[in-house]
Formats: structure tokens, C-alpha cells, sequence
DNA sequence: ACACGAACGTCAC
DNA sequence: CGTTCGTGT
């Protein structure tokens, strides 16, 4: 979805990169994906409501596996549904609903793998899975964001703040909008990525495809991809990526490509086309997201004066949310979709923070960590530099890992029980190139196993897994990655990185008793297999040289970037926000870290751009039919990456670029079809009702894992959401078990009633419009929620309130 | 040539 | 869910 095609087009330059060329930089993480592919493992489970957080030890084992290769994720979450979009948000439940009901139909006969390939079709990733890995990623300080509306929109604007360096996704068209360096397709057999730079466009001549971006403007090309069909707009039918580009190439600009296909009347030009593809093209550059440094709700792209908004604009970029409910939903203690509380589905999963064995807490570097604390910041605004910061601590990494005096002997007893174990081998001394070499055979051998065992069910397979089948070809790339790292692998504890590949996860464990284990138990091996709990591969991480610089605690018990103890000791008892926050890093300006965490004091309310107008939002979808699709990608709109090929058209900035010009072609097509603007009104109510229907259906009413389920652990949770018959009216209950947790109860309560105010209106406003009223009604919900104060006194009340420390 | 629908394989256990 | 394959214009 996204563009479809687009990947395949820019063949040419996608570069193979190996995952240690990105050491030292941080990467932010399509979280989505992982939690996704994670739900493959226990579709069944998930389902049918079954407990489970499986799915949380395949994205934290990914985790690791960055930061293995000294990068550093930083997870961003999808958020609330935008209106362009829910439609698809109801048409996927339906169909997530019919398989799920072949599914029970074959458990019901005994058909149980025929059962299991419609279950992992019907699985969700809903934000109460997402948070289950919040947890776990609090508890091992990485950072990550839940984005209010779309992760895409929410990524790009990270790398235009240098907050990240560049994008891990398997969505294509995160390049659409400019980003300039979107990762694909993560390779843990390899530790691979596919890389595709936005500087590399200009490059990209007379490729496969044929086809030259040089000197496009990121108008053009965003425009292209919009005409070819993404996921707020279908395309005209007959235009795929090649014809757009044909024809922006000969007409410049959209407007007149659609003009021009209009004349030439072969093909159907859907009513209202031009002004959807305007909504679209906002949607990609002005869709809301949040800032992590001022912890508020702004635009992707700035909106410029001139540019002409309306509430139906306002709509589609997401609703405004104030920011004490903005941070709390990008901290992921408020669920982005219902705006209630956070509902933990699985309480008893509480995500240890993998301490370091004692010894090496204290024997290796512990000052390091906080030091750089701020480093972050630096990390993040250096990225395109990347190796800056690795540059720069280069020197002591190598004073560390050279002598392996000291450090090694401790590690020495951590490591050899874990490549007993986890090797399977007698040998004490390994060096990281045959660990990984090991490593990648290991799941070769298992790849090919399973080949076998598809064609021939008997044995000889296994006896093969026994012994090393040597695919030569992986020899080089492993080589190259144990020189460059060896040296501080040594350091950290070689067997790490097949602990981590072993793939069981040690995260948490599900069970409660199980953490303690692999905290305080000197000798976590836990699993049958011998697997180690996954703490001892985290102290790895934390060589100081670059885990403090790198390393922004967002929103985890990191947060206290400026903790004092050494790694997250506290991290265990800390729950989300608990982390202390005392210094108050001297620029507020991006760390993206703490911040969260410091929440109060710096939250400058900049009142700049405070328009929580809401407006009818109207599903492009439905303005030509009902056409399927849709996906997740937004865009983000970097244009200033287009210095360089910016020469033909438009202006580096196209933020409003076009606007003028669409502007007046918009009048113009309007004008030709009056009447359509009412048809495509009340199909878009129409539209809206449905949609709005479908999604508290899916979402008020808890769809998955009903409400019902009540967290045990004092924790704030929802008692019930209720629809009333005319599904206008939603009270809600928040209990709290503990009383001074009122006030923040309250608050949370006030700040959703307001928000779901706010979706009421636009719901209302799409069946008839009464802007007047709209706007009285958005300035008293607004001024109603203002309580920052409140908010953050009840701070504390809060932490304690999440602490799901049974 | 291009777009689109169908088919297969990925992911992962 | 994505890319390849085949067929349709």
C-alpha cells in the first residue's frame, strides 16, 4: 500500500548496508511491524484472548539486536485512527471478524493448523498490546514515542528534528515525504537493512524503471505518489507511478495533470478529485504529531498563513489535543484511540529492567552513563553526522576494550555459562565472528531443516542441523562485522549476540515469579534451553562510550537521564514517569529524552498554535465509492532535502508551494460541479456515520480483549466505557484504587470527556455543519481542559498509580 | 508499455 | 503483506 511500486522503481538505489554501519546513530523504529510480525508467534493465543506477550519478545529481541550494533531504536507507535483513514480502520475489522469466526469454526472441528492460518489473520495490534511492550522497553530504557496519530508522520518529523537519524520501516513511502534515510526490510539472519536516501533520488536516472527523479522537487514527487494511489486517495484509475510521472513530468504541477487528464476525457476522473488530492497532500504535510522536546501536538509542517484552512483540513490532520493528554498518550499511559487510561491486558507481565550482573555493574564503567545523559541530545542532532559521536568516544571504547584485564575476567564468568548454554559448545574462547558465524548457521541450519522436514519428514534432516553446514557465502559479511566490533564485544560479553539471536527472548517472563529470577539470581539461566535471561546482554549496551550519548531515555524510567545509580537500577520499581528527574538537562531543546519524564516544568505551552478546531472529516475514500486500502502510511514532508534536485520545480519548500495554484484550479473545478460538493457532503456523512459507528464499536466497546478483564494490581483502569442507544453519549468510570490518584483520575476523566467532545463534533459536524456551533463548543472543551497545573501536581499520584510492582 | 489481478512466499513459530 | 507472474487495455 503506501505507493505501491514506488520500492521497486528506485531499485537501482537501494543499498545493501550492514547494520554496524549505523553504530553510534539512533534509529527510529516503525514499532507497528514488530509488534505485528511478533503476533505471528501467538495469533492463536491473542485470538482467542488468551494471555500472552510474546509478541513483546520478538520486537525487544530486534531491540537488542540494534543495539548490539550500538544503535540505539527509539520505537514509535501508531496512535488515534485519522478520518482519512476509518474507513479502512472498519473494513479491516470486518474482515479480521469473518476470518476470525472460520477460525473458531475449524478449532471447533479439531482442524487446528487450518484454524491457526485464519487466527493470525484476524490478530490486531491494538495500543494495549503496544503498551505491554512499552513496558518492556521501559525496563531497559529505550526510547519511544507513541505517535497521536500515524507512527509515519510521527518518524519524519523525529528526523527533521534530528531526534533520529533515520527510519526503520517496512513501509515504502516514508520517502515520499522527504525523509532522508529510510532503512527496509531488517535482516536478523544477516543484520542487514536495505537503505534508501533521499540524496540518492537525484542519482536515479535511467534505472530498470526508466525513469529520472533528477531535479524533482519533493512537490513532484509527493504529488506523484499521490496520483498513483495512497492510502487517503486512490488513484485515478488507469495512473500507476509510471503515468504519473509521465505526466507531472510534461505538466509540472498536479493541477494541471489532473486538468489535463480531465480534458482529454479517457479516463474517469472521480468527482472532486483535485480537492481530494489537496486533503491528501495535507494530510502528508501537515498531519499533527507530537513534539517530544515541548510535549505538545504540533504539525508535521508548519501551517504558513496563507495556506487556506478550514475545519475540514483541521479534521484530517488530526484533531488538537492539549498537551497534558497529548504526553500522556505519547507516553503511552493513555490509550491514543479511546483517550481513557491505559488498560493493562496483562498486569502480570512486568518487564524486568535486565540489570546488569552486579559485578559488572560495578567492576565496568558505571560513571560513564550518566554523564552523557545529555548526550543524547547530541547524538540526535549530530545524526546525519552519525559517526560524530562515535568518533568522539572512540578512544575510550578501545582503552576499555583493549586491556581486556580487568573487565574480561568478569564477563569471563558471565560469558562462558551463556556459550556453554547457548552454544552448545565446550570451547571457553570464542570470538565474535564465530559467534555470529555460529549464530547464522545456526539459523540456516534451521532454515534448512525445515526444508527438509517439509520435503521428507524423517531424520536426516536433524542429523544435518547437528553438524555445520557451511554456506561459504555469509563468511565475509560476518567477518567484517566482528572487527569492527569485537573489540568492545569482548568487553561486553561475546556470547550476547547468540543469546540474542537464539530467539527466545528472555524477556520478561510472563510469569510473575520469573523476573525476580533473572534480576537478582546471579546465574539467570532460566529457560529449558539454557537460554539466558536477557539481562546479561544488557549490560553489553550499556558500555558507557556509547549508550549514554546515544541513548535517549524518552519516556521509560530512563527518563531520569540524569540518574544516579548506574543503569537503570531503578528502572524495576520506576514505572513509566517514576523516573526522577531532577536535572533538568540546561537546553530544553531536543533531548528527546527525559523530557517526557520532566513533563512539568517544561512544557511551555506555546498557545501558537493552539486551533482545536474540529471539522467534519470527511473519508476521501468515500467521495469515489467505497474503495478499499488503505494502510499506514503517512508522510512526512522534508523538503529541504530537496536542495539538490530542487532545480525544476518548485521551491524548497513546498509547504504551501502548490497551494496558490491548487487554490485556484480547486475554485475552478468546484465551480464546473456545483452540485457536487453536496453529493460528496452527504456521502461523506454518510461515510462519517458508519465509520464513526464501526469504530466505537471496535475500539469503545474493547473489542479483543473485553474491558472486563480487570487488572488486578492497583492500577488505574477503566471499568466500562458505555455507548448509549443514540452512541452520542459516552460516560466513563475510571476507578482507581487509590484514592489520592483521584485528582488525576479526574483530570484523565475531563481530559477524555473533552476529547470525545471534540470527536463528537466532528461527527455531528459532518451531518450538518454548524460551524458556529463548532467553534463555541471546541473553545469552552478546550478552555475546560487547561488544568497543567493539576496535572502535574497529581504527577506523583500518577506514578504511583501505574506502578504495577504487585 | 503500463496497470491490475492473481499467485506465491515472507514473516515466525 | 509484499513482491512476482500473467493478462488485460
Amino acid at each position: 500500500m503506501g505507493i505501491s511500486g514506488l520500492l521497486p522503481l528506485l531499485k537501482d538505489i537501494q543499498v545493501n548496508k550492514h547494520l554496524s554501519e549505523y553504530a553510534g546513530q539512533t534509529i527510529a523504529v516503525d514499532a507497528y511491524v514488530w509488534l505485528h510480525r511478533g503476533t505471528y508467534a501467538c495469533a492463536t493465543e491473542i485470538a482467542t484472548g488468551r494471555k500472552t506477550t510474546k509478541y513483546v519478545d520478538y520486537a525487544m529481541h530486534r531491540v537488542r539486536i540494534l543495539r548490539h550494533f550500538k544503535i540505539e531504536p527509539y520505537l514509535v507507535f501508531d496512535g488515534g485512527p485519522l478520518p482519512a483513514k476509518k474507513g479502512t480502520e472498519v473494513d479491516r475489522k470486518k474482515r479480521r471478524d469473518e476470518n476470525l469466526a472460520r477460525a473458531k469454526a475449524l478449532a471447533g472441528q479439531g482442524k487446528h493448523s487450518q484454524a491457526r492460518e485464519y487466527y493470525v489473520k484476524c490478530v490486531d495490534v491494538t495500543p494495549q498490546m503496544a503498551y505491554q511492550l512499552i513496558k518492556a522497553l521501559r525496563a531497559e530504557n529505550v526510547a519511544y514515542v507513541v505517535a497521536p496519530y500515524e507512527a509515519d508522520a510521527q518518524m519524519a518529523y523525529m528526523e527533521r528534528l534530528s531526534l533520529v537519524s533515520g527510519i526503520l520501516t517496512e513501509d515504502s513511502d516514508l520517502l515520499v515525504f522527504g525523509c532522508k534515510h529510510v532503512l527496509f526490510k531488517l535482516d536478523t539472519t544477516e543484520n542487514t537493512v536495505i537503505a534508501i536516501s533521499r540524496t540518492d533520488f537525484a542519482s536515479l536516472i535511467s534505472s530498470t524503471s526508466g525513469i529520472s527523479l533528477l531535479g524533482w522537487s519533493d512537490v513532484q514527487f509527493r504529488a506523484m505518489a499521490i496520483l498513483s494511489g495512497c492510502d487517503y486517495l486512490p488513484s485515478i484509475p488507469g495512473i500507476g507511478l509510471k503515468t504519473a510521472w509521465t505526466l507531472l513530468r510534461k505538466h509540472k504541477t498536479a493541477e494541471n495533470v489532473i486538468r489535463a487528464v480531465m480534458m482529454e476525457g479517457k479516463k474517469a476522473v472521480p468527482q472532486g478529485y483535485l480537492k481530494s488530492f489537496r486533503l491528501a497532500e495535507t494530510v502528508f504535510l501537515h498531519q499533527r504529531v507530537y513534539d517530544p522536546v515541548f510535549e505538545r501536538l504540533v504539525h508535521l509542517m508548519d501551517v504558513s498563513d496563507e495556506e487556506q484552512w478550514d475545519e475540514e483540513k483541521e479534521a484530517y490532520v488530526g484533531m488538537y489535543l492539549e498537551p497534558s493528554l497529548a504526553k500522556q498518550i505519547a507516553k503511552g499511559d493513555i490509550c491514543p484511540i479511546t483517550l481513557l487510561p491505559m488498560e493493562d491486558i496483562n498486569p502480570t507481565f512486568v518487564p524486568r529492567a535486565l540489570r546488569p550482573l552486579r559485578m559488572n555493574t560495578s567492576a565496568v564503567h558505571t560513571p560513564e552513563v550518566k554523564g552523557k545523559g545529555k548526550g543524547k541530545m547530541i547524538a540526535a542532532s549530530e545524526k546525519s553526522k552519525g559517526t560524530s559521536l562515535l568518533t568522539f568516544f572512540t578512544p575510550k571504547a578501545k582503552l576499555e576494550s583493549a586491556p581486556r584485564g580487568l573487565p574480561q575476567p568478569v564477563r569471563a564468568q558471565t560469558d562462558p555459562r551463556k556459550t556453554g548454554t547457548v552454544a552448545g559448545r565446550s570451547s571457553g574462547k570464542r570470538t565474535l565472528a564465530e559467534l555470529m558465524d555460529e549464530d547464522v548457521l545456526a539459523k540456516r541450519k534451521k532454515r534448512n531443516e525445515e526444508d527438509e522436514l517439509r520435503r521428507s519428514p524423517s531424520h536426516t534432516s536433524i542429523a544435518t542441523s547437528r553438524f555445520f553446514r557451511v554456506p561459504p557465502t555469509t563468511a565475509e559479511k560476518v567477518t567484517d562485522v566482528s572487527n569492527d566490533v569485537s573489540d568492545t564485544e569482548s568487553v561486553a560479553g561475546p556470547s550476547t549476540l547468540a543469546l540474542m539471536k537464539q530467539g527466545k527472548e528472555n524477556v520478561p517472563c510472563l510469569d510473575d515469579d520469573c523476573g525476580e529470577i533473572s534480576e537478582e539470581d546471579p546465574d539467570p539461566v532460566t529457560q529449558e534451553e539454557g537460554y539466558m535471561s536477557p539481562s546479561p546482554s544488557y549490560s553489553k549496551w550499556d558500555s558507557p562510550e556509547m549508550s549514554s550519548p546515544t541513548r535517549p531515555r524518552i519516556y521509560g524510567a530512563g527518563n531520569s537521564l540524569s540518574d544516579d545509580d548506574d543503569f537503570d537500577a531503578d528502572i524495576l520499581s520506576s514505572p513509566p514517569s517514576a523516573a526522577r528527574r531532577p536535572k533538568s538537562q540546561g537546553t530544553p531543546s531536543r533531548s528527546p529524552g527525559r523530557i517526557l519524564v520532566h513533563g512539568t516544568p517544561t512544557c511551555p505551552k506555546r498557545i501558537r498554535d493552539v486551533a482545536p478546531e474540529n471539522a467534519p472529516g470527511p473519508d476521501l475514500r468515500a467521495m469515489f465509492e467505497d474503495w478499499e486500502e488503505g494502510t499506514s502510511d503517512i508522510d512526512e514532508g522534508g523538503e529541504d532535502s530537496m536542495g539538490s534536485m530542487a532545480s525544476s520545480s518548485g521551491p524548497v519548500t513546498p509547504v504551501c508551494a502548490g497551494q496558490p495554484a491548487g487554490r485556484c484550479v480547486d475554485d475552478i473545478f468546484d465551480e464546473v460541479t456545483p452540485d457536487d460538493e453536496e453529493i460528496e457532503t452527504q456521502a461523506v456523512t454518510a461515510r462519517n456515520e458508519r465509520v464513526a459507528n464501526g469504530w466505537w464499536e471496535k475500539w469503545a466497546c474493547s473489542s479483543r480483549t473485553p474491558s472486563a478483564r480487570p487488572s488486578k494490581v492497583g492500577s488505574l483502569r477503566r471499568r466500562e466505557t458505555t455507548i448509549t442507544a443514540d452512541g452520542r453519549h459516552r460516560s466513563i468510570a475510571i476507578q482507581q484504587s487509590r484514592t489520592r490518584d483521584l485528582p488525576q483520575g479526574r483530570d484523565l476523566r475531563s481530559a477524555a470527556r473533552k476529547s470525545l467532545s471534540h470527536l463528537h463534533e466532528v461527527e455531528a459536524s459532518s451531518k450538518n455543519a454548524h460551524k458556529g456551533e463548532i467553534k463555541a463548543r471546541t473553545g469552552s472543551s478546550t478552555s475546560v481542559s487547561e488544568r497543567p497545573q493539576e496535572i502535574l501536581t497529581s504527577a506523583k499520584a500518577r506514578l504511583a498509580a501505574f506502578r504495577y510492582v504487585v
